[in-house]
DNA sequence: AAGTAAGTCAACCGCGAGAAC
DNA sequence: CGTTCTCGCGGTTGACTTACT
């Protein structure tokens, strides 16, 4: 009879996160399955795909949706129901079950609300969608979002804070001006071949370096070119 | 200050689709 | 063609935080 290992769940730590990342950043992602084995990780490969797919993958923004977001968001829950994975297709840096989270806890209970307000006032045919952004259409939705589509100030409040680590692995928010300067950067896979993951972990200088030298300290913005 | 309710969100679970064999 | 495996999706849970009494 084999013994099933061990397989931690629950809230992933710092150091988890770390080896995911060190494990995929030198050989990719080839089976969730097995990789968690091979990258030292007692956790199910379920469990590491979805974490790094909603937390650690590149240039995901979490939290702060501006109100263009939200209106996008619910035009699209309004056209495709509660598809998220294909709302968050269309809305660049989002992730699905973020989307599906701020849907379920911000949005549902407005869209209701709204919804019995104009039903018991008005019999107008317009969406408060497309009075409140004049203009917006599908097409208008899969641009990639600008600074100035995000007025509010960006800040994030995704910092691990364990005893000992407190690590920003959420900063990864790339603006358009630089996104596509860094994605083809990216895409010379012997650039991301040729670092050394030990001296990348999110505490390093290089780390700290690469940081930095996208982080832009007037808009409280970072772009991780390690990522893209 | 303590207890409780409500809100938030990271993570899990079950299922279906598609690929591989 | 059937079975197995992997991946991705959407619904749901439960731990944690915040607001309220």
């Amino acid at each position: 009879m084999v013994r099933q290992p061990y397989l931690k769940k629950g809230t992933w730590t710092p150091d988890e996160d770390q080896k995911l990342i060190d494990y995929i950043m030198r050989y990719g992602i080839w089976n969730w399955n097995e990789m968690p084995k091979f990258a030292g990780l007692q956790r199910s490969g379920k469990s590491c795909r979805l974490r790094w797919m909603n937390y650690l993958r590149p240039n995901i923004r979490l939290g702060n949706f501006s109100r263009e977001e939200e209106e996008t968001i619910i035009h699209l829950q309004k056209e495709l129901g509660n598809r998220w994975s294909a709302i968050a297709a269309r809305l660049p840096h989002r992730t699905d079950n973020d989307i599906k989270n701020y849907w379920n806890t911000h949005l549902k209970k407005r869209v209701i609300l709204e919804n019995n307000k104009s039903s018991s006032v008005t019999t107008e045919t317009h969406s408060s969608i497309e009075e409140n952004s004049p203009g917006a259409d599908s097409s208008s939705l899969l641009k990639i979002p600008t600074m100035a589509d995000f007025p509010e100030p960006l800040t994030y409040g995704g910092t691990f804070t364990s005893s000992e680590n407190s690590y920003s692995m959420r900063e990864t928010f790339v603006s358009s001006e630089n996104y596509w300067e860094i994605l083809s950067f990216m895409e010379q896979p012997l650039i991301a071949e040729s670092f050394d993951c030990d001296s990348v972990s999110p505490n390093s200088q290089l780390w700290l370096n690469h940081h930095q030298q996208y982080y832009d300290p007037v808009d409280d913005f970072w772009a991780n070119p390690l990522f893209s």
